[in-house]
RNA sequence: GCCUCUGUGGCGCAGUGGUAGCGCAACUGUCUUGUAAACAGUAGGUCAUCGGUUCAAAUCCGAUCGGAGGCUCCA
């Protein structure tokens, strides 16, 4: 979790989290606390009970919040000895927060806020009084281990939000209304883009027509891109054998998010749905003997990968079982890695541009010392994090560290998107990678004629074109701009005298590469032009007796409603402009 | 995987012990339409699955399988 700002409004939040953990107290005699930090747009608070509360106890604890805000009590700071603090918790039987002091640096001060007879460690600050406290809301609860082990046991917590104004509060309330119409699990269904069976089976993503149309607009715009920036395309199975991922180091650290392996017992080989593509894209290299004069090597491919997540972690588009990224893997010298760095930076910065997601945060994910799952040497790591840094740095870019968001062999950059509604997504990566090489003793022939090792860099701009899309309907709300919409045009012949006509045009629009079909049902002209617009189709061809007569099209643009009457030529101009 | 919630025709929902209804969609017919929903009719569900309680279960209980919100993990 990214640290949230601090300022009046976390002061409030963390206020209201102490309002409702007072609450909570009252009504649930016994309740052990253990934290309640604020976060973005509100807080939380984490309790252990006998019985878990349950959405159901939200407004009963929500009054008591009122009650509690309405006595206006002063909320007031107090310091004890650690000892004296740690006693005074075991005396309350509240043993996490015990736990919290035992993990307090010698030496700090120990603080508790007081408001009315309740009382709570905690480091500050807090408002004044409970009087502050108005314009706040529990939205649900959940189950959360104590300190983020599951190791540990379960707690439940309670969210909320809170805000000075009313206003703020129901402004914040219809952005979460606007948000859950934007699902692209129920746009995904309505626009007819994808589906899930249960037959099929959980995250595993059906594509239908429209959605397998936008994904191959999509993969077309990388493929032009890629080819211009001198990648090669390949094809690899979706399986590989055993060996090859024991190799890898992937079977390791993989191990429990591969599908169940197949096994031949006749044969004695054992094979596995890839979880990546990068171990036969690297038999790939290694298949020839490269020189210095190869390199970069830069192998592309639309690689479909599985991985077995825990159920609960599936979630719509955001996170599946099976899924395709624009995976590329870069062959570099040490020379050139900078460069090639940069340049895919270059390159993913240019899709977020072309898709419309310009705002985004970089985040340099490092590896945790504290952590065994990362293969290769303590100078590959220390050299491909430098690397990374220092092309960062080069290009200007803000960025932040973040330790134990590393790739097991490499060091990576990620791009985390905001969308229209503020929510951030982790989408691209790249990564720098020494290690993977090592393990595979590549080689290339330099200059000198003595065999060297490259480098890798692993990277996908879109990181995978499943979750893209699933960004894309959301902060689009389904309203694609034109290039990338499944269906850029809809005729509608007014009655069926037009249908010739309509046949006609179609055939010159589609001719002059746009996606278009016509809607010649028989149904009123207003309730097809309504259902286009519903389906989010972006240009509207209405074709009546008047464009019959003069050869015309009349043009209807999603959202703004009719354009006029034009010719075939300024019709066709129109798209191409709005084709961009 | 864990915690809480949830599962009724393609979709959205109603129905809390007495053997299923509504809207939209679909299908058929009539209408031949000028910029966001014509009218009429028809068909469609062993109420997720399996088991239990009961004279009787969509409704109560249990298990399993989906789905949601979180936690952990991640593209």
């Amino acid at each position: 979790m990214s640290e949230v700002k601090h300022d009046a409004l976390y002061d409030l939040r963390h206020s209201t989290a102490h309002l409702m953990a007072q609450a909570v107290g009252e009504l649930f005699p016994g309740v052990k606390y253990a934290i309640g930090p604020p976060i973005e747009d509100g807080f939380y608070y984490d309790f252990d009970l006998p019985e878990p509360i349950r959405e159901e106890h939200l407004p009963r604890i929500e009054q008591k919040m009122r009650e509690l805000s309405n006595r206006k009590l002063a909320i007031v700071r107090e310091e004890m000895p650690r000892e004296l603090a740690r006693e005074f918790e075991v005396s309350q039987d509240q043993p996490y927060k015990v736990e919290l002091i035992d993990d307090l640096p010698e030496g700090e001060v120990i603080s508790f806020y007081r408001q009315g007879d309740w009382i709570d460690l905690c480091r500050g600050p807090h408002l004044a009084g409970t009087g502050e406290m108005k314009h706040f809301k529990l939205l649900h609860t959940a189950g959360a281990y104590w300190r983020g082990s599951e190791k540990n046991k379960m707690l439940t917590r309670i969210y909320g939000t809170a805000w000075f104004s009313k206003q703020d509060l129901e402004d914040y309330i219809t952005r979460l209304e606007e948000a859950k119409k934007r699902d692209h699990r129920v746009l995904g269904r309505e626009l007819g883009l994808f589906m899930f069976s249960h037959d099929v089976g959980p995250g595993l993503p059906l594509w239908l027509p429209k959605g397998a149309t936008l994904r191959d607009t999509l993969e077309q715009f990388m493929k032009a891109e890629q080819l211009k920036r001198g990648y090669q395309p390949v094809v690899t199975p979706h399986i590989g054998s055993t060996r090859l991922y024991e190799k890898s180091g992937h079977l390791k650290t993989y191990r429990s998010k591969i599908f169940p392996l197949m096994v031949d017992s006749e044969e004695g080989e054992s094979y596995m749905l890839k979880p990546m593509n990068c171990p036969h894209h690297i038999m790939i290299y290694a298949s020839d003997l490269r020189s210095y004069r190869d390199l970069p090597l830069r192998l592309a491919e639309f690689g479909t990968v599985y991985r077995y997540e825990q159920s609960g972690e599936l979630t719509g588009m955001l996170r599946v079982r099976g899924f395709t990224q624009d995976d590329s893997h870069l062959f570099v010298t040490p020379d050139q890695l900078g460069a090639e760095f940069k340049s895919v930076v270059d390159l993913m910065l240019f899709t977020l541009k072309r898709l419309g997601l310009e705002d985004y945060r970089v985040r340099v994910g490092v590896r945790d010392p504290k952590d065994d799952k990362y293969i290769g040497s303590d100078e590959n790591w220390a050299a491909a994090q430098e690397a990374i840094i220092r092309a960062v740095e080069e290009l200007g870019m803000e960025y932040e560290i973040s330790e134990g968001d590393a790739a097991f062999y490499g060091p990576k950059l990620d791009l985390l998107v905001r969308d229209a509604l503020k929510r951030e997504w982790q989408m691209g990566t790249v990564q720098v990678d020494y290690n993977l090489p090592e393990r595979f003793e590549l080689e290339y022939v330099g200059e000198d004629g003595a065999k060297h090792r490259p480098i890798m860099i692993h990277r996908a701009p879109f990181g995978s074109l499943d979750r893209m899309i699933g960004l894309l309907v959301e902060h689009y709300a389904g309203a694609f701009p034109f290039w990338m919409a499944p269906q850029q045009v809809s005729i509608i012949p007014i009655a069926d005298r037009h249908h010739a006509y309509s046949e006609n045009v179609l055939v010159k629009i589609r001719d002059a590469g746009f996606r278009v079909a016509a809607d010649s049902r028989n149904e009123k002209m207003g309730k097809r032009i309504r259902e286009a617009e519903m389906q989010k189709v972006p240009v509207m061809l209405v074709l009546g007796d008047r464009d019959v007569e003069n050869g015309t099209v009349s043009i209807r643009r999603r959202g703004e409603g009719d354009l006029g009457a034009k010719t075939m030529e300024e019709a066709i101009a129109y798209l191409r402009e709005l084709q961009g």
